[in-house]
DNA sequence: GTTCTAGAAC
DNA sequence: GTTCTAGAAC
C-alpha cells in the first residue's frame, strides 16, 4: 500500500524536519488530532514496534529526549502531553506520538480517533519501554482486545463525562479549554449570597 | 492513514 | 429532513 509509506516519504523531505538527530527526526503530524501533535521517527528502517527488541532500548531513549526537545522548543509545557505509541499503528516506520491532552483539532473526526489515543489502544513510551525491556517483544493485542477498545464509549479525558457522539465530545473539549475545571453535566445550583463575617466596630480610630 | 458516501440514528 | 457513523477504496 502505497499511504501506509506516507511517513518514510515524509522524513525525506528537509523542510518537514522539526529537529533532528543522527539517529532521529520530528515532524509535524500531517493531521493532528490536538492542538500540538508530533512524530518522532528513527531514521533507521524499523517498521514498527513489533520489530523491536532490547537492543533498541537506547534508541528509544534517544526518540524520548527528542520527544522533550520538540515540546521545548514549541514552548509548550512537557506535563500537558501524551507521548507514546499506538498499539495498532497503521503506518509503515516506528513513530513517537507526541501529543497534548487537549484533543481540540479539526481532523480529530472518529471515535476510531478518540478510542486510539484515549484507551489501551495507546500505549505510553514508558510503558512500553518497560515491556520491551522485560520481555525482549512487543506482543499484539488479541483481536478481540482491539475491537472492544475501539467499541468504548465516548469518555472525556479531563473529567467525568461521557458523551453521546463525537461532535458532542469536540464541544465538551473546547469547554475544557476555556476553563481547565470540571464540566458538569447539570448547571450549578444558585446560592444565597455569602453573608460577610461580623466585625464589631472598632471602639478607638486607628 | 484519509476520503467518500449510504444508510442508520436522531 | 438532517446529522452522524462506519465500511469500501480495483
Amino acid at each position: 500500500m502505497s499511504w501506509s509509506n506516507g511517513l518514510v516519504k515524509e522524513i525525506l523531505k528537509p523542510e518537514s524536519l522539526i529537529i533532528s538527530s543522527e539517529i532521529a527526526v520530528v515532524i509535524a503530524d500531517k493531521f493532528p488530532k490536538a492542538r500540538h501533535h508530533y512524530l518522532v521517527l528513527p531514521l533507521a528502517d524499523i517498521p514498527s514496534i513489533f520489530h523491536l527488541n532490547r537492543s533498541h532500548l537506547p534508541l528509544l531513549e534517544e526518540l524520548h529526549l527528542l520527544a522533550r526537545n520538540v515540546v521545548e522548543v514549541k514552548g509548550v509545557h512537557w506535563q500537558d502531553f501524551s507521548v507514546g505509541f499506538h498499539a495498532e499503528p497503521s503506518m509503515q516506520r516506528l513513530h513517537l506520538h507526541v501529543i497534548s491532552r487537549d484533543f481540540v483539532s479539526p481532523s480529530l473526526k472518529t471515535k476510531k480517533h478518540w478510542n486510539s489515543f484515549n484507551t489501551e489502544l495507546f500505549v505510553p513510551y514508558t510503558q512500553l519501554y518497560a515491556q520491551l525491556e522485560k520481555e525482549n517483544t512487543i506482543a499484539r493485542l488479541p483481536k478481540s482486545l482491539k475491537d472492544e477498545l475501539l467499541a468504548k464509549p465516548l469518555i472525556c479525558n479531563q473529567c467525568e463525562f461521557v458523551a453521546k457522539n463525537l461532535p458532542t465530545l469536540k464541544e465538551h473539549l473546547v469547554g475544557h479549554l476555556l476553563d481547565p475545571n470540571p464540566i458538569r453535566n447539570e448547571p450549578p445550583v444558585t446560592t444565597r449570597e455569602p453573608v460577610p463575617p461580623h466585625r464589631e466596630p472598632r471602639s478607638q480610630p486607628c
